[in-house]
DNA sequence: AAATATTTGTAATTCGTGTTATATAATTAG
DNA sequence: CTAATTATATAACACGAATTACAAATATTT
């Protein structure tokens, strides 16, 4: 494939993490294709070359910052067969990822492409969808919880679901703003404390 | 002042709102000044004579919906002498506001201007600063309420801020995702839930 | 009525940004 | 070594969006 012609003289891997860092500081539209060019070092034409078009790069970027999330904060709350650690370690696996990057990165899926032109919608629904497809993953984890017998019959898995989101999105922004670690774990604190009376004893 | 010369045909006031709206709805640099020009419905010179330029009428339009801030959340926070009434009023008071227009327009202060190119960073700076004015609002609330024992000595006003504002974040964005006012007062439910423990009977 | 002042509408201008044409360089295949 | 293939660099192109000249329209003041 790549065997004849001239060899390429940068690292693909490495460009495609160098312009996600770019679009999950400045998003989407913030970011402009001087920005990505320069953070990769090439010249125009070869990063249109390896990448297609701006679009199609922040379409890989999201893939990839997707398979982060998916070894981070989804593998923490399906790692757990406790619906208390299993939460706990979820919410401080998401403010790890939002307090990873030296500048407040917050969560890409979050902030990259919120407000979008009408011709750049394709990244607002495609983000949105991805938050949603989260979504259902927490609910199906409480819904298990529930079934196996760790919360309550009170327990309302679809409205612990909603609030626990409006959590994790909240501490997204407050990293945005530059809250640090350790606040956001204070918060994680409360927000757990949420569940505790839903919590059955367990056996 | 404006006695002599053609006189305007459209009203300022009115023009303002609807170019208040597009802003809240689509951010700043999701805007176009199109967008405006269309909401309004007069043409590009009579919106710029009447605004200046779109900086000037974004700054404009954030001190108009600041001010309906002040008198939802923040009227609500300051109008309770009991803090448990004056949070859940306050945070009744977001969820209006977030769930206030046709299409989910969320907060203002917090989507219209995220990810704003270098140019226009002076927005991104002015509406970061006026959620940290909020929040000194929040945490003065709390502080107060303390020195009124009101509070137990282990409530923390400074992490209680930091959870709730990250609480109201968190629905604004949900809201931006179409979550409906019933679903965002569950989540209030919830927040509120987690000051009780921190509630001294009241004498 | 004439002069002045301000708004309005059409149509341009300017500028930034995404993208690409063209020529050159570096590598493999025969 | 020659041909074929792919990458690189310079420099240009195309397009949208913010903004503004200019001329016509509508009001007040004298």
């Amino acid at each position: 494939m790549a065997s004849v012609g001239r060899p390429r003289t940068f690292d693909r891997d490495e460009a495609l993490k160098k312009a996600m860092l770019v679009f999950w500081d400045k998003g989407f539209e913030g970011t402009t294709m001087s920005d990505i060019i320069a953070a990769i070092g090439m010249k125009a034409p070869s990063v249109y070359a390896a990448f297609g078009n701006k679009d199609a790069l922040f379409e890989e970027v999201v893939q990839h910052y997707t398979g982060m999330f998916h070894q981070g904060p989804l593998k923490a709350l399906n790692g757990y067969s406790d619906i208390g650690q299993a939460i706990e370690h979820c919410l401080k696996a998401h403010v790890d990822m939002f307090t990873s990057q030296e500048k407040a990165c917050s969560c890409l899926l979050l902030t990259a492409a919120n407000n979008c032109s009408p011709e750049h919608q394709q990244h607002v629904i495609s983000l949105r969808n991805i938050r949603a497809s989260y979504k259902s993953a927490l609910l199906a984890r409480f819904k298990k919880a529930q079934a196996e017998g760790q919360l309550t019959d009170e327990a309302d898995p679809r409205s612990l679901t909603n609030f626990y989101a409006t959590c994790i999105q909240g501490m997204a922004m407050s990293a945005k703003d530059g809250a640090s670690k350790q606040v956001l774990l204070e918060s994680c604190g409360y927000a757990l404390s949420v569940l505790k009376p839903f919590l059955r004893a367990s056996g």
